[in-house]
RNA sequence: GUGAUUGUAGCUCAGCUGGUUAGAGCGCCGGAUUGUGGUUCCGGAGGUCGCCGGUUCGAAACCGGUCUUUCACCCCA
């Protein structure tokens, strides 16, 4: 049988595993110095708690657990009979595998709220999965590194969280990624006031295209999903707002200045922009974008997405938003959160693109010990005790050479692993021959001597 | 779910309009070198040409199906 993996999965071979532990270092380095605490939840959740969260599209692809045991003896045979899958699913799974990391969160939080002290700031870096077909910087196993806050308002969260963003993004060098902001209250509030509340969706998610299908395509979706002309003329000026944050919020205000929400948005959108303003951003630039609208039905204020540098085709590396009510699915009313994601694969895969590894290094032996006679081997043992218990990555090479090819061999295995030093002899009297791989050098030296060298 | 695309040695790929025993480079193994590498030379092993079926005297090549790869749409990190 020929091995293999399934569909958008992968392995993950030693360089690979440098690089994305290098980044998970950053994140999570930065989460902790932003004040967040990691959690973990499991990889699988009961069904009810992920279902009916992500809207239809998520539903269909959150992967399913199928029930241990004859878990086709309890299915109502009509189900079975008329083929109805939908109905079929829910009796024959129970399980599934986590969409992403902010439900199971929710979850979390109502769970546990007797123990947490807000506000509660998370972090976490988990896999998820979607069984999604994969494309270009999209797989179906997948990590995510969520930040949340649960149990405040108040807006200097999204500051933060902007802050957040850039600061992860200026150490890992990526420079020129667009934090693009925008204001679930202004989307709603433009809806209103052209009269199209009941089509929200539709108008957001045909909005969300102007840049990908221009005004045309945006207006023949919206007149497709039942917007009429007459609407669409009164958002038409959207699409061609431009300019500074500043000009853009202006414009905005006027058009929703009959709208409560909209007004608030506008509001709401403008603070965190001045105050951003007068922090300073170190490489990202935070972008106000009217049609930035982010599928998830469970935001209700600011929506964040992040674009990579423009110069790289890729989706955007990060997203996240505020929402007032996620936990109140799970029976805890009353509880703001707001929370980023990264997604890590895109990450690396615009970090390689951009060639911003050159850092990375593989965690590899700096002392190899060739195994060309038995004699001295307890020294040899002892000698990389030693070594390691000075933190120095030693090992022996484990087979005898038994001819010149098999000692060619154990040399060659010293280059192709990057070890820096070799020792290829242990005279009777202690004394080891040393040679540094870099220059060629080779001289002799006892144990003291040879653990001060690679050191 | 829709539309394209890919599939030949461990890896990267040749293989002209269907015609004998399917090739190269790298890697691997062995040797030249009584024994110090990364840049020598020689030899060797290794392939049901994704799978199933069809057309043909004859298929890696043409046709159909299926799986797989990659890309776009939908949606998303």
């Amino acid at each position: 049988m020929k091995p293999s993996i399934p569909k958008g999965t992968r392995d993950f071979s030693p360089t690979e595993v440098a690089k994305r532990t290098y980044i998970f270092n950053t994140i999570r380095a930065t989460f902790e110095a932003f004040g967040f605490q990691p959690i973990e939840t499991p990889s699988f959740e009961n069904s009810s708690t992920l279902m009916g969260k992500y809207g239809e599209e998520g539903d269909r692809l959150i992967f399913k657990i199928l029930n241990s045991g004859d878990y086709l003896k309890k299915v109502d045979a009509t189900l079975l009979e008329n083929k109805e899958s939908n109905k079929v699913t829910s009796e024959i799974s129970e399980k599934a595998l986590r969409y992403d990391l902010t439900v199971p969160f929710a979850r979390y939080v109502v769970q546990h709220q007797n123990e947490i002290t807000f506000p509660f700031k998370r972090y976490q870096i988990q896999p998820v999965w979607r069984a999604d077909r994969p494309q270009k910087g999209r797989f179906r196993e997948f990590y995510q590194c969520d930040a949340d806050v649960v149990g405040s308002t108040s807006l200097l969260q999204e500051v933060d969280f902007v802050q957040l963003y850039d600061a992860v993004f200026s150490k890992l060098g990526l420079e020129g990624t667009t934090i693009k902001i925008n204001n679930r209250k202004i989307l709603s509030g433009i809806a209103e006031v052209i009269g199209v509340k009941d089509k929200l969706i539709d108008f957001t998610v045909a909005l969300d295209k102007l840049d990908k299908i221009g005004k045309e395509g945006v207006v023949t979706e919206m007149l497709s999903k039942g917007i009429t002309e007459d609407a669409i003329d009164k958002v038409s000026p959207l699409f061609d707002v431009e300019g500074s944050n500043a000009d853009k919020l202006a414009a905005l205000a006027n058009m929703l200045k009959d709208s409560e929400e909209g007004t608030n948005g506008v509001d709401e959108l403008r603070f965190v922009c001045d105050t951003i303003a007068n922090l300073g951003l170190q490489t990202a630039t935070l972008e106000v974008d009217v049609t930035l609208a982010r599928g998830l039905n469970y935001y209700t204020g600011a929506i964040f997405e992040v674009a990579a540098p423009k110069k790289v085709k890729m989706g955007s590396i990060g997203g996240g938003g505020r929402y007032d009510d996620l936990t109140g699915i799970f029976g805890l009313k009353d509880v703001s959160g707001i929370g980023i994601s990264f997604g890590l694969d895109r990450i690396y895969l615009v970090l390689e693109e951009l060639g911003l590894f050159e850092a990375v290094e593989l965690p590899t032996p700096k002392v190899l010990f060739l195994n060309f006679d038995s004699a001295n081997d307890i020294e040899k043992l002892k000698a990389v005790k030693a070594l390691r218990e000075n933190n120095i990555k030693s090992e022996i090479y484990p087979d005898l050479a038994m001819s010149n090819n098999q000692q060619k061999k154990q040399w060659k295995y010293a280059n192709n692993r990057g070890v820096q030093y070799v020792i290829s002899k242990i005279d009777n009297d202690c004394k080891f021959l040393l040679k540094d791989m870099t220059n060629g050098e080779q001289n002799s030296c006892t144990l003291t001597e040879l653990i001060n060298t690679v050191q």
